[in-house]
DNA sequence: TGAAGGATTTGT
DNA sequence: CAAATCCTTCAC
């Protein structure tokens, strides 16, 4: 079953002006489009996705306020963009209302196939390019410089909702959506707040 | 002012 | 399993 279908409506700021758990599963089935400056447009399915509360060890904001996560603390509707391990950049939506500071990570993606055309291995190759918070933000070339943006159609970035038929889907199928531990981290490991489209051949590894 | 380490990925 | 690689944070 494929979700990928026509462009659906931008989804609003206010719609991120939930508690981040709730917002991570809402987003997976949905389209994360990147319009690069030459004008060209990546669209991918979000296929995974973390959350990041306030109160959370493993949240960049749980001890304080900085200049680097201060747009967590800030209204919901924003990018949270920062590099990790001084090589790979990492894309978070934030979540919740003005000065509660939390996040969700977007760590995978579907891309859509430009002109696939059907060839099994592009597809399967094509997969794996998104399959990662890093890898993502190296195929939709993000940086630093998108961080704080506010995601809003025809910018740099913006979030559609999901197909009617998507969102039909995944409400009818039970296990659709599969709920767990989150990855790489050292504090807050114990806590179930990583989600997938369970069938996704495009998920993280590990 | 310095040192430790990280929400990752890749290759050995 | 370790390297790559650099920015942020915290300690002194």
């Amino acid at each position: 079953m494929q979700f990928i279908s026509e462009p659906a409506p931008a989804i609003a700021p206010d719609w991120f002006a939930r508690p981040s758990t709730q917002v991570a599963p809402d987003l997976l089935g949905c389209t994360l489009v990147r319009q690069l400056p030459s004008g060209a447009v990546i669209r991918g399915l979000i296929v995974e996705t973390e959350a990041y509360a306030p109160g959370d060890p493993a949240c960049h904001a749980y001890r304080r306020q900085t200049q680097r996560n201060a747009v967590m603390f800030g209204p919901a509707g924003l990018t949270y963009v920062y590099l990790i391990y001084g090589i790979y950049h990492c894309l978070n939506l934030v979540t919740d209302g003005d000065g509660v500071p939390s996040a969700v990570l977007l760590r995978a993606l579907q891309l859509e196939a430009v002109s696939a055309g059907g060839d099994r291995a592009a597809t399967q190759k094509l997969d794996r390019v998104a399959a990662g918070p890093g890898k993502l933000c190296r195929a939709l070339q993000i940086d630093q410089t998108l961080n704080a943006h506010a995601l809003r159609p025809n910018t740099a970035l913006w979030v559609e909702h999901r197909s009617p038929d998507c969102d039909r889907a995944l409400a009818q199928m039970p296990d659709a959506i599969t709920q767990t531990t989150r990855i790489g981290l050292t504090q807050g490991v114990e806590l179930p707040w990583r989600w997938y489209l369970t069938q996704s051949k495009a998920v993280s590894k590990r």
